[in-house]
Parts: C-alpha cells; structure tokens; sequence
DNA sequence: AGAATTAATGAACAACGTTCAATATTGGAG
DNA sequence: CTCCAATATTGAACGTTGTTCATTAATTCT
C-alpha cells in the first residue's frame, strides 16, 4: 500500500516538474538532468516510472490539456447565443495561446516533431476538447446526426487552431491582436452562416 | 571568382542533402554527420557556409516552400471559377502535406519548436504563399482592399492549414481521407458563402 | 615561385538521454 | 524484533549529439 503511494508521488511529482519546466523554458530546453534535480531524487529515477522522457512529456501536455479544457468549459459561461459561444471559444483558445505558448507548443508539436505516436489515452484526452465545440455547435444544426456533428466540431477546432498557430508562427511579420480577434470572429460566423445557408 | 562559385555549390550540395534527408528521415533525425558524409566533406565544413544546423534547415525548408509554391501554382489551372479554385487549392495543399509529411512538417513545426527566429528571407517565404489564395479571393470580393484581402488570405490558409495539420497529428483516430477532403471542401464554402452574407 | 590569405579538416569537447551493476529500502516470515 | 528475499533507487558510465578550433591544405596575389 505505501509502496504503490510513493510511486504516484514520484510520478506526480516529476510529471508537475516537467510541466513547470516547459512552461518555462519550452519543450525543447526540457533535460532530464533539471527535473531530478529539482524533484530531488536522482536521474535513472525516470526511467524506473516512465519508459523515457516521451511518456513523461506526454504526461506533462496531458495535464496542459486538463487545464485548457477547464477553462473552455468556462468561457462559455456567462454568453448568450450559441453564435457567440463558439465565438468566445475560439478567442479563448487564442488567449490561452498567448498566455502559454510553451505549454501549448508542447501539446501540439511534440508529438508530431518527435513522430512518437502518442498514446491511446493521450488521444482521447484530445477528443475531449472537441466536445466543447460539438455542444454549442448541435444547438445551431439540431437535425445533424451525431457523427457528423463530431466532424465538423473537430474541423471548426482545427481551423481556429490553424489560424491561432501560423499567428504563433510568425511572431515578426505579427498580425495585430486586434485584427486576429476580428479575423477569428469572421471566419466562425461566416462558417457558421454558410453552414446554414448550404444546408 | 572561383573563390565564391565553390563555396555556392558547397552551399547548394549540403541544402539538397538536408532536403533529401529530412524527406526521409524527418527533420527530428537529421544528423550534422550524416548531411557531410553525403556530400563527401568533413564536419565542420558546415559551420564555414552555416552559422549552425538551424540555418542549415530554414535553407532546406526553403527549397519545400519553393516545390509547395510551385505545386500551388499549377493546382488552379485547369479549375473554373474563383470559389472552385480555392477548393482545389485545399484540395492540393492536403495531398502536398500527405506526400510529403515529413518536409511538410520541417517547414511548419521546426520554427516554433526551436523557437528560434526564423530568418526575415524565410517569413518572406511563408507570405508568398498566401498569394496564391489572394487572387482568387479578390476575385470573388472585389471590393476588399488590399490590407483586408492579404488579412483575409492568410486567415483562410491558416484554417486549412490547421486542418489538415491535426488530421496528420492524430494518424490513428484518423479521419478518412475523403471524408477530411468533403470537411475542408464544406468549410471553403461555408466560409465563402458566410463572407458573401455577411459582407 | 613563394608568401600571405583563406578554406577545409577532424580530433576533441561539453551536454544530452539512457542503461545497469551496485546500493539502499522495504515488507513479511520466523 | 530480526533477518532475508524482493524491490526500489542510485549515479557513474556509455554512446550520440552539435559545435569548436588548432592544424593542415588550398588558393590568390605580388
């Protein structure tokens, strides 16, 4: 029982040092050696946890992902309108961008870069955000069936994603904040209008 | 004369080399000693043409944005009218990441990852690129100004982009193919449409 | 042709993730 | 409580990595 106990301390501890350490300094300057130090046991100590840094990286934006969808969930809130929910959504998602950018590039480049495929849970744990949208999203279309419905949440996501990452992206040809609010907002009820319309 | 040609062809031999290797290899295994093996010279010679391997690699991914630019460019010839052209280009700019996945992901992910500044030449690139939706696009809204046309472009190409961006992320809960192709067709559309209404 | 300038070399270095024989800790049996 | 088998932790050592720089080779100019 203790035994078991102190394992998961371990665990969470160097996953809560990982993720402080990304958050600081980028997935990319993250070492091995200066999360065991500041968990405080030694460096093979990892790999008697995780198979190796990957899985605890994992772990780490598993966590990113836990908070990021917390605070979608609360954006929503206190806004009227399935129309603007979305629309709060996607500006929210932007802000969390910009607050977090090392947490949030981890989450969505360290799988690809490393082309590690990241595991199942991993996975699920991302499908999770799309529910967000999906909610909002059957209020405006309630005759789309569940599937499709899931779909086009997922494309309306990633577009939002696209245009909040080449922003990240090119942070010295930089469009204005302002302007990427009004483009975000844009796009979202221009989709949404011309959803209706195609329908 | 012969001074600087050398030194061109030194520089022209390591960027093909690098390009050929991350198309097979991917950028995350580029190896400084295997890129001077290919070439036939020795390891440091890099670090004479390159202030390191990240510039190495923004050369490289140059040359993608060139072959994508050029494949971008040709994808719209034979297509009639504006609306179908920037579907088509979608449409292309999805089977260029799918072809080529590892350049693809170089180009988009390398900068971020590193998150060292992309040289201004690089950016310049990138721009050239939200071109090919520009036309189009001031075909079908043509009373747009420049400024909000470019802003326009670049949103609709950064949507796509994200897009296509998480359906290669998620490889196993994929989305089909035809069916991610019907999704970017519907939100180009949508999109449009929703501009049109809107404006 | 020879000196002076420039380029190319590759052994050496520091830093990295990972391993594993050695050590310390633990939990239950006597 | 004591001791021992089983398990957990350790950190020095290993193989690779990108980068450097004294040395060697090549080139250009007088």
């Amino acid at each position: 029982m203790k035994r078991e106990e102190k394992r998961k301390n371990l665990k969470d501890g160097l996953i809560a040092a990982a993720y402080r350490q990304i958050e600081q300094n980028g997935v990319a300057n993250l070492r091995a050696r200066e999360i065991t130090t500041e968990v405080g046991c030694a460096l093979g100590t990892i790999y008697t946890v995780f198979s190796d840094l990957n899985e605890l990286i994992f772990h780490a934006n598993g966590r990113t992902i836990e908070v990021l969808s917390a605070e979608m969930a609360v954006k929503t809130d206190n806004v009227e309108g399935a129309e603007q929910k979305l629309v709060a959504l996607a500006i929210g998602y932007q802000a969390f961008a910009r607050a977090h950018p090392n947490l949030w590039l981890s989450l969505f480049e360290h799988g690809m870069i490393t082309q590690a495929d990241p595991p199942q849970w991993h996975l699920e744990q991302h499908v999770a955000i799309f529910n967000h949208i999906a909610d909002p999203l059957a209020e405006l279309f309630p005759s789309l069936e569940e599937k499709e419905l899931l779909l086009r949440a997922r494309t309306l996501f990633s577009a939002v994603h696209g245009v909040v990452s080449m922003s990240l992206q090119e942070r010295f040809v930089a469009v204005p904040l302002l302007e990427l609010e009004r483009q975000l907002e844009l796009m979202i009820e221009a989709t949404l209008v011309g959803m209706k319309e195609l329908a």
